[in-house]
DNA sequence: GATGAATGAGCATTCATTCAT
DNA sequence: CATGAATGAATGCTCATTCAT
């Protein structure tokens, strides 16, 4: 129902060819500036072939964005249930947010440049979509809170305290502005979102001691 | 000479008012789906005229960023240069931050809506722009670095986690995804960033004691 | 690959109206002030289907170019390759010419107005053309060269000699500054080549002589 | 009156700057497609300026044709009046037309690109005037038509028949598409030339003599 | 006379989308 | 399902010309 919403039935090899066209191009140039007749000479296939499975430009993004963006949410709750410990599930998270990015640059690079977005109802779907996912992974934290190993925010500070600087690392990254690999920085940012969450008590315990 | 360079005249009032017509245009839509119809409309102007003053629409863009960028790191450079303390000073750099963004929100949804920028020449103009100013507010910070007040860490990531958390949640308020004031969450995120740049033993001595 | 190469499939009905409905409008008022609206209307195809097919003004006026010049020369090169006898090649050649332009006063129009020629590319692949077709015709001359039939001279004369009285009188014929039909000129127009280009002792041998 | 009448005042330096300026757009790109800030550029005049003194592009395109038709016109009947017999005539004539085109290059190429003319008033008056012009040098020549010298043939062929040669390599040169200066090939030029015109009575008995 | 900002009709070209084959 | 010709609204940009200063 909703415009990203993932297929009834699986791609065919043909779409799988279109997507991944239409990926690069997007990547490439975004959205607005991708021209059907790019994905057509990237992809092979002719325009009727393009309309008929995706019907609209838009058609296209959205079916790159249900698959993208479940992707990556699945892999940053998966890889954080995993863990006990809240430092440990921060640890976990940040891996993994950097990880796929570093897996999918192109699917990464086209999902996190929300301004494209055109129409308004696929920019409200993507909301949802993200906000429902993010929900489900701020379950996952609740317990620390009510342990007070993390402390108590507005609601939209987690979001930007956790993945903030991952992010900005990213488009970095992305964009070709920071060369080195962003796994490499994954302690850092994982360190700086913990030490941003955790409560002064936990961090007081957990910071190495000064010999005194 | 840089595409984005300061103009060597001042700008007259029509190239004010188009200015004005072309950020509230570009705000909405992005700068690709902005229409110099769009701009004629809001400003009043001619076509003509707009293209007497700014050659093309990527030279409203220009200009435009040309006097925002400027403004932007003058604000946080002056805000920060003014403290003596590390801590104090990124306290100053956020608020200064997130002060300018609530004070010129289209400016900054034009401004670090990235992707958008077009030509080549012009994406490469913003960065070596921004990289300036940057090393300049980077040297305020050095005396804090040799006292071992700071952290030293890999030069890509000061930006990330000095101003990530900030970052991400202007673009969520900017985009409207987030209600609250954000010069609410000044101290949050300036805490964060002070956390995640301060090094243990400064940190550990920062933090509030807790009774014995 | 040269920008007037013949196209590789033959032309579809369609092509064919907007070429002809193109040839009418630049016959009219030349390259540079036709417009793809006047080609439009005249035509009835519309914009896209006009771009469809050939891609940019130039690429209309390229594919007109590369039909007529071909046939212009054809005509040419037949008429003075079925003659033995130079004094009638030369008669056989400037009647060709003046018949194709008779035949085709909108194609020579368009085909002799050469300063029309947009870009360098365009100018040279036609030079190119020409000068191959010129070659083939010189070829058939040679004999009588090696004979002492006709004169040897710089090579850009022959084009001047041979046909410049005929361009010349063709123009004025073209542009409505001479009434009457050219091809009842061919006589003297041949004559005049013949005069131009034979050697003197052929030409002694030729004139009608006085009596004693 | 007409619109390529001779200015009532001499022309200014401000206006020879501009003319010059202009000469060599238009001989560079044609009048079509020179613009006026072409010529603002090359003249450092302003629009204004411009438009004070010729009132309209093509205002500037007839002042140009104004002096250089009657220039050229001038030499060709100088130096034709200047000679007693007709082959002397056409001599002088052919070396005048040639030589006035090796001397104004420029002004060549843009006064015999006739299919530039834009508006209809305009083209009429350059054949009025072209047509006043030769009607003069005609008039040169009959005494020798009366002689029987020259052959009587149709009005509109004499034009053709005299000049067509040279003024093909002309074309030819102006264009680039011939090296050599055309100051060498006159003898060939006025030889055709005369060769065509003259009765065949004049020609048998000027040719060469074979030795008996 | 000179200047250059302003005007707006006009134009080539692009591009998403449709649909007959 | 695939193909590609056809459509036409939309867009960035140009340019001759005017006119207030």
């Amino acid at each position: 129902m909703t415009p990203i919403a993932p297929p009834a039935t699986p791609p065919s090899e043909r779409q799988q060819t279109i997507l991944a066209a239409a990926l690069a191009v997007f990547s490439e140039k975004g959205i607005a500036a991708a021209t059907i007749d790019d994905i057509r000479q990237r992809s092979a296939a002719s325009v009727g072939s393009i309309y008929h499975h995706f019907g609209t430009k838009e058609g296209i993004a959205a079916a790159l964005f249900a698959q993208g963006l479940d992707d990556y949410w699945a892999r940053l709750i998966a890889a954080t249930g995993a863990e006990a410990r809240a430092e440990r599930a921060i640890d976990a998270l940040l891996e993994a947010h950097i990880g796929w990015i570093v897996a999918h640059p192109d699917l990464a690079r086209f999902l996190f440049a929300r301004r494209q977005a055109v129409s308004p109802e696929y920019e409200q779907a993507i909301r949802q979509r993200t906000a429902g996912h993010f929900k489900v992974l701020f379950e996952l934290f609740k317990p620390w809170f009510r342990q007070g190993v993390l402390r108590r925010l507005p609601f939209e500070l987690y979001g930007p305290l956790l993945l903030g600087p991952a992010q900005e690392l990213s488009r970095l990254w992305l964009g070709g502005r920071a060369q080195a690999d962003p796994r490499l920085s994954v302690k850092e940012l994982s360190g700086a979102a913990w030490r941003s969450l955790a409560s002064d008590a936990t961090l007081a315990a957990t910071l190495p001691q000064e010999s005194p």
